[in-house]
RNA sequence: GCCACCUUAGCUCAGUUGGUUAGAGCACCUGUUUUGUAAACAGGGGGUCGUCGGUUCGAAUCCGACAGGUGGCUCCA
């Protein structure tokens, strides 16, 4: 057996051990399902009106223990499956009598392989399944795949974590039963390694961080999901959308305006007011007509494009544009910057001609991928194609063609991607491109979407060098796809360490006294980066130096230079470097003007690496 | 939306079984100090304990509703 497969059956028998423990402590709980995830396992558990909060995992706990240092020896056995369902009723399981009539039915308890309709309706005569496997550990029986440990005593380390309501089988009109959550690993080293990854994780959640770097904030009477953006959280905002835009000119997009409320007529033409009608918000003015905030960007930029009459020579049209919409979420969606209801995306809609798809498309992977190796953040890729459910609007041959396309593309620009069904969106297949928070959790950033469904919904059209009338296609895409999720995830990358060209501060200047002298200097010194285009403080306070040094470590700015009688008579400086900040050559105190023009020359090529060098005193 | 938990000063938190004018550190302000690479010293201001209602002689503390926040609600018995 691999270290892998042992340890997904000490998760799994932990999941049983976990069962057994609360079946003690609550005889009369009515088991779903419990299987392995990500760095343990849970089990769902229906308690009627009695509800297990955190302070009942000590005793959970200390049941668990008991059960693994009995040693309790985990038993296979089979039954026939009519044999199983008997037992499920006798057991007063009816969770459990639920799979196995899907089981016996279907073969399968995966809710989404399932017909909606028919999970866990009965089937009478044949049998999908013949057998079924049952578990048992001391008194404990468990409908079980397996595999598991041989006996409770090689479970191996663990702790809960959490309780959490869950909808049995993920369907919210099903009674919600209540998720218990653990981890465990192999070794106990493990377990404290994991333990200690989430309490560092927590240190740099991008929330704790946007306060302490007073970069954004979330006030409950503005309202929930409503972040607003202070001076320094502006600042990386602003730098990255002049990024994102600066590499979209570089492939042909041009810059366009669009005002923040629109008719809402405009979404039924698109097709996106039919799909999803519950997420508008709507509110009227002095018209019949009803009005309400714009959730997306790509109807208006089709009326810029359908303002004119276009030849085939035009294409392809290209329509940027960094700007806000509004979209309602479910209040228990939100979640600091990842989900919020305002959200700016640097938005752009490109109309091709059909043979111009490729092009386009590897044009936009490249700055995508240009923008995320400067970031330094690793990328995963997903191609995310329909499935055969009947929710997708247009021609399922164009659909297939335009997947073929996409996935041409994806191979060209050798990316590593993988293959999601059901995941694109209602007009076209789409390239969703995920990066990581502190936590592991994948949030979906960049998106580069193929649109045959508007163009037609929309009549848009061009003249074709043969003088007939042509449907062109649209591309849509994002590259930082919302700012604000993707700096709750860069804040947590950086751990609020910006690189030189985002640091909203990106120079400070500590002066050793308040004399006259030196309050002159500095301020020659902040005159002249700012003329280079450097955002640069003096902290003149009356604090000792070494506080002022602390401040500026504090606040995770890219160079502090400490001011004093030294520096102005000799002109020269000894900038301390924030420690992540790679240093290239070696150097002694240097002259104030050839440090701010390498400090504003990085900030322009926007690199992490200086050609600095401080001596940093002890 | 649903389930669990949380909400005390700008921030992080303490506040014993309900019992006088609710505390600390940091931050802020004032004064002293004129500072050389991760925290000088002293003093001061600041809270209708999330909101509303209830129980009680008495509520930050107990109960209820609401608001906001956190974790989760997809990953096959």
């Amino acid at each position: 057996m691999s270290d892998q497969d042992n340890l997904h059956a000490m998760r799994h028998s932990l999941a049983h051990i976990m069962a057994t423990a609360v079946m003690t402590l609550w005889p009369e709980a009515k088991l779903g399902v419990g299987p392995v995830v990500e760095n343990g396992f849970y089990y769902d558990i229906d308690l009627g009106e009695t509800k297990i909060s955190e302070d009942d995992f000590p005793k959970i706990e200390k049941e668990m223990k008991i059960i693994i240092k009995q040693g309790q020896k985990f038993e296979r056995s089979t039954k026939k499956i009519d044999e199983a369902i008997k037992w499920a009723k006798d057991a007063k399981q009816p969770y459990k009598e639920e799979l196995l009539n899907d089981l016996k039915r279907s073969g399968t308890t995966v809710a989404k392989d399932l017909d909606a309709e028919e999970l866990g309706t009965i089937t009478d005569g044949d049998s999908a399944v013949e057998d079924v496997s049952f578990y048992q550990n001391g008194d404990f029986v468990d409908l079980c795949r397996g595999p598991h440990v041989e006996k409770t005593s090689k479970a191996g380390p663990f702790k809960l974590m959490r309780v959490a309501g869950a909808y049995w089988r993920g369907n919210e009109k099903n009674p919600q039963m209540q998720r218990l959550y653990g981890v465990a690993f192999e070794t106990r080293e493990e377990l404290d390694q994991h333990l200690e990854m989430l309490k560092q994780a927590k240190l740099r959640d991008h929330r704790k961080l946007g306060q302490e770097l007073d970069l954004f904030v979330l006030s409950d009477l503005v309202g929930p999901g409503l972040p607003l953006f202070t001076p320094r959280g502006t600042v990386l905002r602003n730098e990255l959308v002049k990024f994102s835009e600066e590499l979209q000119q570089s492939v042909g997009y041009e810059e366009t305006w669009n005002p923040h409320m629109t008719r809402i007529e405009l979404y039924k033409v698109s097709g996106h007011y039919d799909k999803y009608p519950e997420r508008f918000d709507v509110s009227s003015i002095e018209s019949d007509d009803k009005f309400m905030l714009k959730p997306m960007n790509c109807p208006h930029h089709i009326q810029i494009y359908a303002s004119q009459p276009r030849s085939y020579r035009d294409l392809p049209i290209r329509y940027m544009e960094t700007t806000t919409m509004y979209r309602d979420e479910k209040s228990g969606e939100l979640h600091g910057l990842s989900r919020v209801r305002a959200l700016t995306q640097d938005d752009s809609h490109a109309f091709v001609r059909h043979d111009q798809i490729e092009a386009e498309m590897q044009g936009i992977l490249s700055i995508v991928k240009q923008m995320y190796s400067v970031l330094d953040m690793p990328l995963s890729v997903d191609l995310s194609f329909r499935d055969d459910r009947e929710n997708y609007y247009g021609d399922p041959k164009v659909w297939e063609q335009a997947q073929k396309t996409l996935e041409k593309v994806a191979k060209e620009e050798e990316l590593d991607y993988k293959i999601e069904l059901g995941e694109a969106a209602f007009y076209g297949p789409k390239i969703d491109i995920h990066v990581s928070d502190a936590l592991g959790r994948k949030w979906q950033c960049a998106t580069v979407q193929l649109d045959f469904v508007q163009p037609e919904r929309f009549e848009l059209e061009y003249t074709g060098e043969d003088g007939q009338k042509h449907q062109p296609a649209m591309i849509h895409k994002a590259i930082l796809g919302s700012i604000e999720r993707f700096l709750s995830v860069y804040i947590e990358h950086t751990g609020g360490r910006f690189p030189v060209w985002l640091a909203p501060e990106q120079i400070r200047l500590i002066t050793v006294n308040q004399e006259d002298k030196t309050v002159e200097f500095a301020n020659e010194v902040v005159e002249r980066a700012k003329e280079l285009g450097l955002r640069t403080t003096v902290d003149n306070s009356n604090e000792s130096v070494g506080k002022k040094i602390r401040d500026a470590e504090m606040w995770k700015v890219p160079y502090s230079v400490v001011i004093g009688d030294k520096e102005i008579e000799s002109s020269k400086v000894i900038p301390r470097i924030r420690k992540d900040i790679v240093v290239q050559e070696k150097d002694e105190a240097v002259d104030v003007e050839i440090f701010l023009k390498t400090v504003a020359n990085e900030a322009k090529a926007r690199t992490n690496k200086t050609s600095l060098y401080g001596l940093n005193k002890k």
